[in-house]
DNA sequence: ATTATAAATCTGTGATCACAAATCAGGGAT
DNA sequence: ATCCCTGATTTGTGATCACAGATTTATAAT
């Protein structure tokens, strides 16, 4: 049986020049960095980026496929308008499916994993009395994902950062809502590792729902998302 | 108030070679025509296409994206691998996924829509009497997405294609054993659609839940499936 | 002044080529 | 005979160019 030689070492994906391009495209998109409706263009985003049209190609094609931007029927990209509607789908979308995230999590937790979540909502606590809301909102997303991460489910995973792709343009104007001074935003977080801690799967998912309807909420009530904007630009 | 003169007419959009080579390689997919493990390489498909590499190129990005494909760190792309773990990852979400969709649709139900899945299970039952096990796996999907069309959700519907792509390579040699002549299948469908007809979002889902469940088993207790096979080509 | 028509520009799609990394094959040393 | 090194081939990534559809601007007719 030829086994090959596994080095310990974890292999060191050469990275393209799409992937950065991609994941510059995508940061961006996430924080809601966007215009809602606004219109990519692939010579543009080339200049910006100092390389040709191809991998910008690729990558536009890429976030497309994610739903973190749509192509009109000219085969224009843009990042998606907004709409209650489509906020009201994707909540019950979250929902349901890091629900079921955190569920599963909630039997594989290990001490290593849950000091990580402890260590993360320190951070992010410290980082709120800053009001830092451009670095809270990283932390906030790097403690849902560290959950979701211990789902162990490969099938969840790339489906729940897709919801959050779509969930970025809707952050573009609301993000200074987040960054209350109460610091609720992380005490459901100490509701959900508490939970986690105890594999308490149930108890777990009703903190999660709290946080995520709570940011909704919050957006869903930002009167000044919903004025102008008529659908198409 | 400049409003666009609109024709009543459905806009024709412009089908590209991208596209065309996307939909013959996601229907291969869906119904189990490729080999888990399988490479698939750029330069010979073009070939079989009778195309340049670019659109190939562009159709396995997007079905890599999709979560039909995966990306070997070589950067070619094949046919994931088989395995029980990812068969359970991929029952768990879609049980989550498409019942979420399905009791959405089961407040959205219209007289048509009824009456075009009395119709779709009519044809099912009238092709497995005939054993077209090939058209029935195709009648069965035209079932289960009408239902999922009738959610109204944009977010769920792509969700639920990327999940049943994930299930081909798995029907790839169980497809014939879904046609038992005893016509399980279809009475599932039955239920589903009697549920749906009462607005009973439950019960639908619970049907829906036992379809889905049956198939898994299948393909699991399916032991030719399991027994090569060790993970890496 | 407004609308319709036509020219000019913009923009994405697809083909072709150059390059680099990876895979495969063969030969030589132990 | 096995292992390792090296050279040849394969394969994907990125750049460049030609083309076609779409958008916009300019022009002319009502």
């Amino acid at each position: 049986m030829s086994v090959r030689p596994s080095l310990g070492l974890a292999r060191i994906a050469r990275e393209t020049v799409q992937e950065r391009v991609y994941c510059a495209l995508r940061d961006q998109l996430m924080r809601g960095g966007f215009e809602p409706g606004q219109k990519l263009k692939i010579a543009e985003l080339a200049e910006a980026f100092g390389t040709s049209a191809m991998p910008v190609r690729d990558a536009l094609n890429r976030l497309t496929v994610e739903r973190a931007l749509e192509t009109l029927p000219s085969r224009t990209v843009r990042v998606p308008a907004l709409s209650k509607d489509a906020l009201q789908d994707l909540r019950e979308a979250r929902f349901a499916i890091e629900g079921l995230a955190i569920s599963r999590a909630a039997s594989n937790m290990t001490d290593e994993s849950l000091v990580t979540l402890q260590r993360l909502i320190v951070a992010q606590s410290e980082t709120d009395e800053e009001h830092f809301s451009e670095e809270s909102a990283e932390q906030n997303r790097a403690f849902h994902f560290a959950i979701y991460r211990q789902s162990g489910s490969t099938v969840l995973l790339p489906i729940i950062e897709s919801l959050w792709l779509q969930f970025g343009p809707y952050l573009r104007e609301a993000s200074e809502l987040f960054d209350g001074g109460d610091g609720r935003g992380t005490n459901f977080h100490l509701e959900m590792l508490d939970a986690l801690s105890r594999g308490d799967a149930v108890a777990a998912r009703r903190a999660l729902e709290a946080d995520i309807g709570r940011a909704f909420d919050l957006v869903m009530s930002d009167e000044s998302l919903w004025q102008r904007r008529d659908g198409v630009a």
